[in-house]
DNA sequence: ATGTCTTTGTGAACGCGTGCACAAAGATGG
DNA sequence: CCATCTTTGTGCACGCGTTCACAAAGACAT
């Protein structure tokens, strides 16, 4: 899960649990394949598939929204297209705002997923002048001294935040100051941000480490009999790093504003 | 989160839950950055201020670990970063191939957050001829062809797709049959996997549409006595949206080769 | 050695999410 | 109009995850 809002008690949003609503994109995006194959209904069992889950927690999800289905029937496509698409904000136009147009917020600003639903690339803003004025995706790359202009003139209530991981927090305050309620954060960092502000964030890095454990785990249990080192069990006083310290390197950081490594042992 | 394995009981591993494995690197980035300013100790609380997350939980997680805190005292930053990384599996290399070299698989391949815990760019491939050869952050691009040999002969575990969500599927089954068991997914599409195999996807577009809904109802909020169209409550027999099917272009795809997956019916 | 003070580790309670299983709804055919 | 058959909507139980609250552990000073 990319996931990951700052805590909360979640489930709030008017009786709409938190986990429905993040599947809400998922079965709209079976149901817009649907729809463009002109089917007309599908059932529950069909679309849970579609989506990768259980069919009970699909219609537990629908129930949440209304009695949308006819029993016997199944779901009528395109007015469940209509009605989550409703539900999640999708019949408006959210102008959004990419920050720190690098490698990364060029690919997402080139990325035909905004414009599909709904999200319009409202501005590129990045802190090389260097970049300013240069199209990116077709869209000119605007200084980050403007950006609370930006956010206020065109109305933008989502940012996106691309930069190194060192000025994230900065850049994230700025936006919040301007006016925005809502934050995608691709930088490896925790932002802290004031209640009423939502935060997901989307880290490369912690998903490759989630997959890196269970590859761990699949490796050391085919292996089990063998000559198990110190995969499991006992640390067996585990010779503790060299005290660190030493690395003189004052201000290193890693090639790319990542929380520097480390290599333990 | 953008995260979400393909359903599953989840919580399997030697008695690790799930959600502790997730929250594992965000500890670890935390513990590196104090490692960096030389901090000897840390306490559960200002550990979990670094993390964002609630100091209990942050206990509870470190006591699946084992008992690795000084009462009174903290726990020692070093010897923490070591116990962590070693349980995550970043104590040793991690060969990664990334496919779909295009806007996105270029930032990943330049991302320096791959290197910096035991990820290795094994090798870029893509199904374009005329990329074949070209160097891209410095590693040359292989042609899919040579998947299969490329997988076996360096051992590759892992592999990351980031071609359209129209092939991924199939990119997918040549990763798993060529051995790999874990898969980290950027194409907006649900990838089926055989037991053993573990899939984490991120997803943009589901994490704005997220956003949205959230964003929706903050404003939907604060005029809330005012002129509610039909914001909530009864859909007042809302208008179905007009009858598609008359869209004619047949053959349309998500600006990007989003979503046409999904092939039940 | 003893007392004090800090902080861990965890028992217990609670709430959310999941999935089973089934009654009710309604379509469809005769 | 009735019987049958399909599929929804949901009551219910269970398990995971979160959080509180506190006893025990141990550092540190005297
Ligand atoms: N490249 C990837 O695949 C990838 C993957 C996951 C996460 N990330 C994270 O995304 C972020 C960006 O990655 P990248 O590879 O594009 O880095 P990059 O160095 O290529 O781009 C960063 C951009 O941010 C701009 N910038 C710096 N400070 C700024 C400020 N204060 N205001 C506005 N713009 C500013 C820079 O001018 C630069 O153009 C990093 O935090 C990285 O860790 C990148
Ligand atoms: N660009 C983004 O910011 C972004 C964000 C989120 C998700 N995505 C998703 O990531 C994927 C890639 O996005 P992109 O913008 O880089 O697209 P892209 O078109 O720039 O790149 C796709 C690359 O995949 C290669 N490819 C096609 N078929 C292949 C195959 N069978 N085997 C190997 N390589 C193949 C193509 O040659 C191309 O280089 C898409 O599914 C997109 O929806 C992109």
């Amino acid at each position: 899960m990319a996931t990951g809002r700052t805590h909360r008690p979640a489930t709030r949003s008017r009786g709409i649990p938190e986990a429905t609503v993040a599947r809400l994109p998922l079965y709209l995006r079976a149901l817009t394949a649907l729809s463009e194959r002109s089917v007309p209904t599908v059932s529950s069992e069909e679309l849970a598939t579609a989506a990768g889950v259980n069919s009970a927690k699909l219609r537990k999800d629908f129930s949440y929204l209304g009695s949308y289905g006819t029993r016997g029937v199944g779901y009528d496509v395109e007015y469940l297209v209509y009605q989550i698409s409703r539900e999640l904000g999708l019949t408006q136009d959210w102008p959004v705002v990419i920050v720190g147009i690098g490698n990364l917020g060029a690919a997402l600003a080139g990325y035909g997923g905004f414009a599909s639903r709904g999200f319009r690339v409202a501005a590129l803003i990045d802190a090389d002048p260097a970049m300013t004025g240069r199209p990116v995706a077709g869209i000119p790359v605007q200084h980050s001294d403007d950006l609370e202009k930006i956010i206020s003139e065109d109305g933008v209530s989502i940012g996106v935040i691309a930069t190194p991981a060192g000025v994230a927090q900065q850049v994230c305050d700025r936006l919040v100051a301007a006016g925005v309620t809502s934050i995608l954060n691709f930088a490896p960092t925790v932002l802290s941000v004031p209640d009423g502000v939502d935060v997901r964030k989307v880290d490369l890095s912690i998903e490759l480490q989630i997959l890196a454990f269970h590859e761990q785990r699949k490796a050391g249990e085919e292996s089990s009999a063998e000559e198990g080192p110190d995969t499991d069990a006992e640390p067996a006083v585990a010779a503790p790093p060299a005290p660190r310290g030493a690395t003189g390197d004052t201000g290193r950081k890693g090639p790319d504003g990542d929380v520097p490594a480390v290599m333990p042992a």
